[in-house]
Formats: structure tokens, C-alpha cells, sequence
RNA sequence: GGCGAGUUGGCGGAAUGGUUACGCAACGGAUUGCAAAUCCGUCCUACACCGGUUCGAAUCCGGUACUCGCCUCCA
């Protein structure tokens, strides 16, 4: 099968080669650890995840070395450590250890939910400034960075092809720039490689002082190190396309000069909300952790963000969760007690996702599975897309029987008032009952977190047992 | 100001020259202990606007309008 990607730095469409045939490689601009993960973070795990599946899948499972980093250097972080610390009085590099661990553990619950696997390599900045102090020491070596009050900075017009994986030239970008340039730089594109930490500053030794990385050279040094000079994919969100992936490029490029870097560029468009650019300042701002508490399903998530073509702007309104919601539904419906484990993703589906990883596309195959009856193709390609994939364990499954052979009788007696009241509370867990002529069915519908569903579940299935068996005496 | 992406039925959203995609919602009817589901029907021949090419255009070309993103260490 031919795998069609978007290359952002050539603006077409590309039949997607590896450098290696047996090894591919792909980077992904993970999280900043400062705060729970937001939906617009969940867009490009979620996007990048399914890339991951399919390349898995046509290239063999051990072949994809996926690289999805974690940035726990960074002023933000800095900032709200400085702050912790005036409370607590412990040391710096202790709180941001610890507030970067916490939050590195929610952004993993949080994705998880989502359905979204572990990368091969999850690399920490932290545990990279080595490979980054080497690399800016290379491009002072070869001229490309220049000291200056403290700060390594690249010199962006070393570098002539600086601004040619935007597409835009160094000249146009002057014109209305916005920023506010520092005193030492040279040219107002160069970019700080290292940055000199006073005392209340996290900082390593290195030969231009006690400092710390800039942001761009993080990524690079972790790539190279992990996947080489030259490596086949690198994403992130549309919004990292200038500068950070533009420097990370020319850095990369004038430290190997004899690599390519990155051979494919992709970029995720921006989530709005109701219309409007998420921001704090409008308290929209919508964390991931967020709508697993207001019961929106994990998958349910997924399904939204997959909703729209990954290089489209997506706008998140409650009309479209609702939608996910009702599909997923009826899918849940359809494929309940179905075993799936005989069957591949259906050929139509892995033949959109290559078509630049065409998600509503495959939806709609998804949807005529489901129209076809084609159950078990259906729930096979649903979990592939990392949909469907949850279910009830064998126990609570037995006790959901039992319950429901229990309101079986109660129907069976006429007693519609206890079996309507065992549906309904069934139904606000996520156990969706379905009475016909031929007879009861549920299915099991994620609801919020996973781990707070299945205690709901336990919960209400003992109060039911109990309820059902008092209520048959009477 | 520069660069880029986009504008498809009530909503979401595919489809790069030639069959009403598809889904969700809403409304009416059938069915049902009730709910949901199901079935039939309706909104539904939709593609921002103007012009061109073509036997034929949502799709190609030219222009216009509008929306959005980036040019700030934002996913």
C-alpha cells in the first residue's frame, strides 16, 4: 500500500519513502510540562498516534522508532516553581523536579484515556543538555552562533536557506514583525541557543557559563541523538512551523552539514472553541482532564479530533461531542459481544488513513460497516483508529447478566416500575439497556474517566442485585 | 505589511472533470408497556461570488469577497 503524506515544506502531497527501508523514524514536538494538557496538546498526540498505527502496520511493528519528547526546561515551568518555592522553601531543582514528574504523569493518564500508545522514546530535555552543549559548541565551532552578554545565539544569516522550510523569506518577515528585539542580537531572527540562570534560575555548567538551552536546540539535540542527523518525519503543531521547527532545521543543518534532518515535515492545525482561539483570558481553555470529569469519554474525545482532516482548523463545540458521542453509541451497539481479534483494520480504511491520513474518510467506511452489519470488521478497524477499544472486565460483565436476568423477571412480572428504574440507573454508568420483542440487550458506553466508570458500575450493579431481589418479593 | 490555509445542505464533513458521498440533528408517520432502536418520508441535487476553459466543473484557469493561522520560547 502507497503511503501519501503533506510535506509542509514543499506544499504537496509526497509518496512517503523511509531513508531505510526497514527503519523509519519519526519525531513529534511533545508537551511543555508547566499544566494539564489541553485539547489543542491532544490534537497532535491523537494525529501522530494514528500516523504511528499505520506506519506500524505497513512497515512491521519493531520498525518505527518513534520519538515523542517531553520539554521540562522552559520559563513557564521556572515560573511556577519560583512560586511553589516562596510557600515551601525547597530547593529549586527539587521543585521543578517534582512539579515536571506530576505533570508528566497526568499528561500520560490524560493521553491514555485517549487511546493513545506509548512513543518508542519519550526523551526529557533535562537528560539531554550534554547532546545540547555539544551541538552549540559545534556551531560556534563552524561559525553559525556567536557570543554575546552571557547568551549563545544562532546567526540566522550564516545560514541562506534560513526561513526556506516556512516558505518565507528573512526580508518579508522584518516588515511587521511584532517583537521586541534584544539589545545583543545581531539580526533580530537570531535565536538564543543557551541563556545565561542566575540563582533563582535552574542552570548547568557549560563553557559560556551556568545556563540553560533555548527551546529550539532541545529538540534537535534529542532527534540527533535518538534518531540520527537525518530521520524521515517530523511533526508538531502548525503553529511550531515558525520559528521553532525553522530553527530547529537550521541548526540541525549547520551542525551536520552533511544530513538532511528532517525529510517530512507535518503540522496540525489549531483547535478553536466555540469560534474562538482557546485562551486563558477567555476561559476556554479546555483541558483534557476537564471533559473526562464532565463524563465525555475518552474516546469520545479521540473521535472529535478525528473528526476533521488533521491539517484542518478544528472548531470543539458540544455539538460535535455530542455527535462523537451518539456515533460511538451506536457502534458500541452494534459490536457489543463481538469478537474481534480474527480480524484486520478493513482495507478501505488503512487505504484512507495513507491517503495523508484521510480521518473522515475513514469514518465514513467505518460508518458503512456499521450500515452493512459488518460487525467485526467494523470493530476491528474502530480499535485500529484507536476507537471501541475499552471494555467491561469478564467480572463486572457476569454481574451486568445476573442483573440483567434480574429485570428480566421483574418484565416478566409486569413490574415495569422497578425494571424501568434498573434502566435508567444502568444507563447513567454507561450500561445501555435496549428492550425488544426479542428480548433485553445492553452495551457498555465509556463515560468520563475509566477507572471512576468501573467503581460507578460496581456500585450501582450491587445496589440493583439487591433492589431487584427485595422489589421481586413483593 | 509579508507568508500560508480555507469557504460544500440546519450542523459536521468526504470527493481533484462525468452516478443524489456519508454522518449527526430536526420534523411527520409506522412500531412499542414506556424509553431507545428500527422502518418509511421530509429539509436534500449543497458546493462563497464573478468570469473563463470544456460536450460536461464542487473539482481546471483568472479575478473578487470573506474567514482563519503564522510572522511572540503557543500543540
Amino acid at each position: 500500500m502507497k503511503i501519501s503524506l503533506w510535506n509542509s515544506r514543499t506544499g504537496r502531497k509526497e509518496t512517503f519513502t523511509p531513508l531505510q527501508p526497514e527503519r523509519v523514524r519519526m519525531y513529534v514536538c511533545g508537551p511543555t510540562v508547566y499544566d494539564r494538557a489541553h485539547i489543542g496538546n491532544a490534537r497532535p498526540v491523537v494525529v501522530f498516534d494514528l500516523l504511528f498505527s499505520l506506519l506500524r502496520h505497513q512497515y512491521g511493528q519493531q520498525q518505527v522508532v518513534y520519538v515523542r519528547n517531553i520539554t521540562d526546561i522552559d520559563d513557564k515551568i521556572n515560573a511556577r516553581a519560583l512560586e511553589l518555592n516562596n510557600s515551601l522553601g525547597a530547593s529549586l531543582l527539587d521543585t521543578i523536579r517534582s512539579i515536571t514528574d506530576e505533570t508528566i504523569d497526568w499528561f500520560h493518564e490524560d493521553m491514555a484515556a485517549l487511546g493513545v500508545l506509548p512513543p518508542t522514546h519519550e526523551p526529557r530535555a533535562t537528560d539531554y543538555v550534554r547532546e545540547m552543549v555539544d551541538m552549540i559548541g559545534e556551531l560556534l565551532a563552524r561559525r553559525h552562533a556567536y557570543v554575546r552578554e552571557g547568551h549563545v545565539l544562532f546567526d540566522t544569516r550564516s545560514y541562506p536557506e534560513y526561513g526556506s522550510l516556512a516558505r518565507r523569506s528573512p526580508r518579508d518577515m522584518r516588515a511587521g514583525a511584532r517583537v521586541e528585539v534584544a539589545p545583543y542580537k545581531t539580526s533580530e531572527l537570531d535565536f538564543v541557543l543557551w541563556k545565561p540562570s542566575d540563582d533563582t534560575l535552574p542552570g548547568w555548567e557549560s563553557p559560556w557559563g551556568r545556563g540553560r538551552p533555548g527551546w529550539h536546540i532541545e529538540c534537535s539535540a534529542m532527534s540527533s541523538r535518538l534518531l540520527g542527523t537525518s530521520f524521515d518525519i517530523h511533526g508538531g503543531g502548525s503553529d511550531l512551523l515558525f520559528p521553532h521547527h525553522e530553527n530547529e532545521a537550521a541548526q540541525s543543518a549547520c551542525a551536520h552539514p552533511e544530513a538532511e534532518f528532517a525529510r517530512l515535515w507535518m503540522h496540525n492545525g489549531m483547535i478553536r472553541v466555540n469560534g474562538q482561539k482557546m485562551s486563558k483570558s477567555l476561559e476556554n481553555f479546555l483541558t483534557v482532564r476537564q471533559l473526562l470529569e464532565q463524563g465525555i469519554a475518552g474516546e469520545t474525545i479521540r473521535l472529535v479530533l478525528l473528526g476533521t482532516h488533521y491539517r484542518q482548523q478544528l472548531d470543539w463545540t458540544d455539538r460535535r461531542v455530542e455527535e462523537a458521542r451518539s456515533i460511538l453509541g451506536e457502534w458500541r451497539h452494534i459490536t457489543a459481544g463481538i469478537d474481534e481479534s480474527d480480524r484486520n483494520c478493513h482495507r478501505e480504511v488503512l487505504e484512507q488513513l495513507a491517503d495523508d491520513l484521510n480521518t473522515p474518510g475513514a469514518i465514513s467506511v467505518l460508518h458503512r460497516l456499521a450500515a452493512d452489519g459488518s460487525a467485526a470488521e467494523l470493530k476491528a478497524s474502530a480499535v485500529f483508529m484507536g476507537l471501541l477499544g475499552d471494555d467491561l472486565s469478564d467480572q463486572l460483565r457476569k454481574s451486568v447478566m445476573e442483573v440483567m436476568r434480574l429485570r428480566d423477571q421483574a418484565r416478566n412480572q409486569r413490574n415495569f416500575d422497578l425494571s424501568d428504574r434498573i434502566r435508567n440507573q444502568l444507563g447513567d454508568v454507561g450500561i445501555i439497556v435496549r428492550d425488544s420483542k426479542a428480548g433485553s440487550r445492553y452495551h457498555f458506553q465509556p463515560v468520563g474517566a475509566r477507572d471512576a466508570q468501573m467503581i460507578a458500575i460496581d456500585t450501582t450493579l450491587g445496589e440493583l442485585t439487591r433492589m431487584a431481589k427485595v422489589g421481586m418479593q413483593h
